[in-house]
This record gives C-alpha cells, sequence and structure tokens, in this order.
DNA sequence: TAGATTGTTAATCGATTAACAATC
DNA sequence: TAGATTGTTAATCGATTAACAATC
C-alpha cells in the first residue's frame, strides 16, 4: 500500500485530510473532487492528487473521490484501523488531562496501562485506570507488550525513563518532554509535542504583528524600528 | 531589528535555539561557535549562520557566538520579553492542565483571567485564578485587554467565540481546538495544537516501523507488501 | 600576522504548483 | 460521445547546504 521514501510534509497533512473527510462524511457529502476539497482545506487541488497519489489512485477520473472510501484509505494509511497496547508514563496535571482528554481508541490505541514514579499516586483512578508505580513497568510490559508510550514527565527523568522502556520493548514515543529522544535512538518512532515552542511561535506572530498593526506604526520606513 | 518576511521555517527553528542556549547556558558554557551548536543541535553550522543572520549578526568572525548575548537576543526576537495580558478559555481537563503546567510569564504573558461556560465551575481557583463565567469577557477585557487567549474549548463553541473575542479586541489564539481560525480571521495571529493529528502521526511512524522490522518483513521486495 | 569563524552569495535539493494526457 | 477530473510529468518556487571572501 504504501509506497517508499514519502516526505513527511506530506504525512504530516494526511490527519487533516482524515480529519474533513470525517466532517464531510457528517454532513452527507459521498463525493468530492480535488478542486472543491481544495477550496475547503484551502491549498491547491495539485497538492492534494500529487499527496494522494504517494498511496495510490484513490479517485475516478472525470468523477472525483468518494469520501467515504477515501477516508477509510487515508485512515488505514496512518494505521488507525491497528489496535495496539500503549502506555502514558506521568500523571501530572498533562498526563491526566491527555488521558481524559484524548480518545485513545479512535486512533488503534488502547491505553493499558497509566505509570507515576509518585508512590502516593499509586492505585487513584483516572478514567478508569488504576496509576502504578513506575516500578511495576517491566512486569507489565512483559505482560501486555505496549508498543507506544506517551510521555509526560520532565526532561530531567526522561532519558533513563526512555532507557528503560526501549529495553522492555517500547519503540514509539508520544513526547511532552524536552528529552531528545532521536539524538539518542534515532530509529524510534518519535513525535514530539513542544508546547512551549508552540507559544513561543505565537508570541513572535502575535507582537510582530503589533509592531506593524497601523495604530503602532511609526512613520517612515517600517524596516528601522530598531533604536 | 527584524528584516521582512522571515520564512515559517526559520521562525519554526527559533524556540529550538532559545532551549538549547539555555541548556549552554546552566551549563556555563559561555562562547560557541556554528559548527558546534551545529552537533549539539543535529543540524548543519549553515543552517545556523542562516537563520540568525535573517535577524542581525550576533556573531563575531574568528570567534563564534555569545551564548548569554544569543539567547537574550532570540528571546527578544520572539518577544519573551514583553509582558501582555492573556486568557484562556475553556476550564476543562485540557485548560486545567496548561494553566497549571505552563509558566506563561517565562514566555512574556501574564494570565489574567480563565473563563468557562459551565456556571457550576465559576470561582473555582486553579493556580490561584478564579473561574470567570464567559458572560464576564466583555468587561473583563474592557478593563484588562488582553492581547492573547488560549482556547481549551469543543470545536463546536469555538467559532462563536473567537468572534466574540476578536470583538473585545483579542488577535492571538493558541488554539486546542480544531476550529480553522485562519480561515474566518486571516490576519489573527493562530498558532494550532492539534493533538490527535500529532498523535496519528505517530501513529504512522510507528506502524509503517513495525511492518519494516526485520522480525516481521515478510519475504522478497518491501514495496508489495500489499496483498 | 595567522587561524578561525562569521556573514553572505551561489549551488543544490526538495516541495509545491501548473499543465496536460489518460480515462472514466 | 463530450465533459469532467484524475494521475502524472514538467516547471517553478523556496529552503537547505556548500563555498568562500570578509574580518575579528
Amino acid at each position: 500500500m504504501q509506497k517508499n521514501n514519502i516526505s513527511n510534509s506530506v504525512i504530516r497533512r494526511l490527519p487533516r485530510y482524515y480529519r474533513f473527510l470525517g466532517e464531510l462524511l457528517n454532513q452527507g457529502i459521498s463525493k468530492i473532487s480535488s478542486r472543491e476539497l481544495s477550496e475547503k482545506m484551502r491549498l491547491t487541488a495539485s497538492q492534494i492528487r500529487q499527496d494522494l497519489n504517494c498511496f495510490g489512485g484513490f479517485g475516478q477520473q472525470g468523477y472525483g473521490y468518494n469520501v467515504a472510501e477515501l477516508r477509510r484509505e487515508v485512515g488505514h494509511i496512518l494505521g488507525l484501523d491497528k489496535q495496539d497496547k500503549m502506555i502514558l508514563v506521568g500523571a501530572g496535571n498533562l498526563g491526566r488531562a491527555i488521558t481524559v482528554h484524548i480518545d485513545f481508541a479512535k486512533y488503534g490505541y488502547e491505553l493499558a496501562g497509566i505509570f507515576d514514579s509518585n508512590i502516593s499516586l499509586e492505585n487513584i483512578e483516572i478514567s478508569g485506570i488504576k496509576i502504578m508505580h513506575t516500578n511495576k513497568l517491566p512486569e507489565f510490559c512483559a505482560e501486555h507488550k505496549p508498543s507506544m508510550a506517551v510521555l509526560c514527565i520532565p526532561k530531567s527523568g526522561a532519558k533513563d525513563m526512555v532507557k528503560t522502556l526501549i529495553e522492555l520493548g517500547v519503540n514509539a514515543f508520544w513526547n511532552f518532554s524536552h528529552y531528545d529522544i532521536h539524538y539518542d535512538y534515532p530509529d524510534a518512532a518519535v513525535e514530539n509535542v513542544h508546547l512551549t515552542d508552540s507559544l513561543m511561535t505565537l508570541s513572535y506572530a502575535a507582537r510582530s504583528k503589533q509592531e506593524y498593526s497601523p495604530e503602532c506604526a511609526p512613520e517612515g520606513d517600517a524596516d528601522i524600528t530598531e533604536e
């Protein structure tokens, strides 16, 4: 199904296609052309056809794409129709929010266990799952063989935790810490969520807009705002 | 200070520079060359010099970059040394986690108010801030003039909420909902955090690795894994 | 000064867009 | 069939890397 070497840019657009196709389906739209979809998604029809054709010819000349079928295909490419076990490590505010907020089953994962190194959290339930102490990880992983871990722990503890998890067979990480897993384990599947990086990017966008907005703009050349 | 039209690719690398420079500083390293930094960050020295030179010549030939000074400059470019008020809308699990987890002051923002449309949450305190009902927004914004809002609300309510906030003078959004703000307000500063998109991307990476891993690889050409 | 390393221009690479032939 | 729209190749655009002259 998947051809070799699909570029990261293409992969990162797939979830968005998947979402939009889901919405179209909810709206009862069963057929769509690349041009119509491009208008809804604000990208070019060309790009949509290129992207989809990395994985196969899902459309039909003169007709377009069947929404339900295309969504199923994209979901399949993303692996959402599989079923794997995963764990979450770090039951702080962020870990608890993700546990409650994300419906992992929709993405082909079963949240099988929650772990924290803080012994006082042991046996507390979140979303019906009891928090276990991290010293239970070897036993748990041997039994359930989770393939993915969500890391909601500080950077300081992350390096050792990842080492442990890799040894226990976990090879995919949804990483909310700032520890750079790929540096030490280039073969692991890693998706970093750097919330503060995102906030800083927004800060840049918001504040450069401030500078250039008409009310605040200084007289003369906007380039030379430096003192 | 900032030249025109810095590409988004460059901007998105700045927070990472900022983090790495902070670490170097913590380690007591006061001077670094683009080559040394490139090894630590796993990117090319050329790119580092190109990126930084979009904003000015922060280095010195034959010497390198002063870590403390460069960090200050990058922080300044990102606007982290400013101070603006902001609000958070949606005090569910995610909203509460972000309130507690993110130190907004570090990024030049003061979390001035938390809002929720659920009346039963009113006056509950998170991180010392009392949740207010969303009907208090007009009054609050008139008084405090927040420039940014964190949106931790479902997509269904997001469109109306953004319309309200835009009218109240908020023009930057850290958007955890799936509502596409830029579609309706192309001039707003928007940073989307699509957690489930990130999870799907990880799913793809994790599962295509599974397919190609030595233990599970089928015999013959790996390209033709389709039945 | 000589050595090192930046700032900056030129070359390369990859991703996006445009064009069009294939075909439903 | 004629019209529409895909799949796919070619052209363009932008981002990254390499090279080197400037200079500390």
